[in-house]
Parts: structure tokens; sequence; C-alpha cells
DNA sequence: CTTACCATGTAAGGCGTTACATGATTCA
DNA sequence: TGAATCATGTAACGCCTTACATGGTAAG
């Protein structure tokens, strides 16, 4: 019933690449993941102990380290879990866009209103793309360092080509309204 | 706390345009706004007493059609609520892309499995953007007909070129992983 | 010695989804 | 007369966010 738990399967996604932290899994995906995904703390840590009461993921002995940092490993447990996921071909995409939901709506104030709303947009896009450029040199440079790279430099791209699209509509839709 | 409800300020903002059904409200947001947003029965009707009680909506008057059909039309209350939405220049646009997510962990799974799931995403995109062409035909040549039609006609815009490149993407996601 | 960041967690509560319940109307 | 669609609503439930609480560590 309700939404779907994800953050079990973004958080086995993660580890399956290498060990984290809970405080490493949201700085990923605050990165890394941002631009189609999101996660709080508070959804994070809860997870992390549910996933290991379930026996999916592990604590790592942590080196002498001193802090209260906890590692945790995937499992095979967790592993399979991940992979039962990975197979079901359903995937569900929720996009709420209040940018957009402001524009259709924006016959109530005018054209200068629309127009602002498509320049914070356009202003929000345009820093991401860069970031996400930034992304995709590392990510070229690094393509057979590892095999899961190709799959990260894939999804970067997703946002660049994405992100583009939505620069050029900003263009077109101040064009349009001048 | 938690999110910010924003069913009202949809709501508010399909009335703005022409009194309407719940019913009426939910086939808008299924159509028209579906690629940027969404929203339930069990999130609509409950937000419309809710409106009414605040009077930012209102009854009116029904026709003799019997049915128990309810129309709601927007007051000046509401206008103003709308407005103030309107005129706040923060907007956070939220997107859980599944798709993306279990690309960007495809390595467990290997090449067939990630491009079966890029297969599954296109066919769903290049159903949408059919659809998202045809609306446009129908308000270009509707255009000067209502003031509104212009924001209708940018928003359907956004979700085409969006998924243009979407479509781009897949193609040279495919070409990379062969 | 103070600022920034690392690091983990809990509590409260909103929001909205899914599923259920109910019945009218239209059309073949 | 049966199916599809129109039409409104409630109940349960759960996800996730925000805010709070707490303390360690590194650097200047």
């Amino acid at each position: 019933m309700a939404n779907e738990k994800k953050m079990d399967v973004v958080i086995l996604g993660l580890l399956s690449h290498e060990p984290m932290t809970g405080y490493e899994i949201k700085k990923i995906i605050d990165n890394q993941l941002k631009y189609f995904w999101s996660g709080s703390f508070g959804s994070i840590y809860p997870t992390l102990n549910f996933l290991e009461s379930e026996k999916a993921i592990e604590k790592v002995e942590n080196e002498v380290t001193g802090r209260g940092k906890i590692t945790y490993a995937i499992t095979d447990v967790g592993r399979q879990k991940l992979k039962m996921w990975l197979d079901n071909p359903v995937s569900k995409d929720e996009l709420k866009y209040e940018s957009l939901l402001k524009l259709f709506f924006g016959g109530e104030l005018g054209k200068e209103s629309v127009l602002r709303q498509i320049g914070n947009f356009e202003e929000k896009i345009s820093k991401e793309l860069a970031m996400l450029q930034f992304f995709e040199k590392n990510l070229e440079s690094s393509l057979n360092e590892d095999e899961d790279h190709l799959y990260f430099l894939l999804t970067v791209r997703f946002g660049i080509e994405t992100y583009k699209a939505h620069l050029k509509w900003c263009k077109d839709a101040k064009n349009m309204l001048k």
C-alpha cells in the first residue's frame, strides 16, 4: 500500500559497488543521483538498520578510526534482493516539477511573472549542467578503471541530454513570450 | 514539516481556468499534467472539501443533470491563494526515476539486462511523445481561442523536448553498450 | 578555540497512494 | 442486461521529510 519503498534497493545498489557508511551514502545520493533521485538521513539510517536485521547487509570491522563510523557491506542475501528488483521490468518514474506547474498556471499572473519563473528555472538547470559535465569528464578518463563507471557515465549523460533540452526549451519559451 | 502539500494549488490552478468536478480534475492531471505531475482521487476529493471549507472554492449550482456530480468554481479567496503561490519564486522539482536507478546499478546484472531496461524505457517514452505531439497540434490550432492555451502549449513543448532528448540518449546508450 | 564538517540517530507528522465501497448512467 | 465509464468518497497504511539531539574530528 501507499508508495513502495525504494531506499532499500538504493542502498543495496550503492553497497554492491563498495562498502560505505550511511553518511557516505547520503553524499553519493546528493552528488551523483541528485538529478534523478533523492533521500534524507531520516530515511537512510532506519533503512540501514532494517537491512541489517534482514541480513541483507552487515557491519564491516572498522579500522582503528576511533570514530563512531559504521561501515556496511552487502551480503549474498542483499545481492539477491537487489537482483530481484533489477530483474523486474516495471519501473515507476515519478516527477513532481513544481516549476512546470507554475508555468502551466501562469496565465493568472501574466507574462512578466512567467518570464521570471523561466529565468529561475534556467539558472538552476545551468548550474546542474555544469556539474554534470564535470562528472562526465572524470568518468570518461577513468572508464577502464572500473566496469561500473560505464553505467555511471550513461546516467550522467542522460542528465546532460535532459538538461540541454530544458535549456533549449527555456530559450524558445522566452522568445515565444516576448 | 514533511512534504509541502501541493494538491491544493494544483486544483486551484485548474479551477482558475474553468469550473470542474473532481473527476474532471483527475482526468486533466492524467492527460495533460501526467508527464510532470500526478495525483489520485484519494488526494483530490479530500482537498476539494478542504478548499471549500476554506472558502477558496465553492459549489456551482448544478444543471438538472440528476447525477451526483459536484462542480466547483474558484473564489476570490482562492485566486489570491493561487497568486501567492505563483508569486513565490521557490520551486521544488522532485524526480524519482526508477528507470535510471536501475541503470545506475546495472553493473550487477550485465549488459543484456541493461539493454532490456533501456528498451522498456524507450517504449514508454515513445508512446508518451506521440501523445504530446497530438496535444501540440490541437493547441497550435486553437492558440488564439484562449490566452491560457499559450501556457499549455509551452508545457507540452517542454515535454516534447525532454522526451526527444531521452530517446536520443536511449539510442546513444544502446550503441555504447553494444 | 571556534568553525566547519563528519557521523549517527530519533520523533512527529504530513501527504498521498492503494484498496475498498457504493451507486448512477450510457451504450451496445 | 451486462460492461464500461462516470462519479464521489473513506480507511489504512507507510514512506519520507523536516527538525531536533548529540557528539567527534580537523584545520586554521
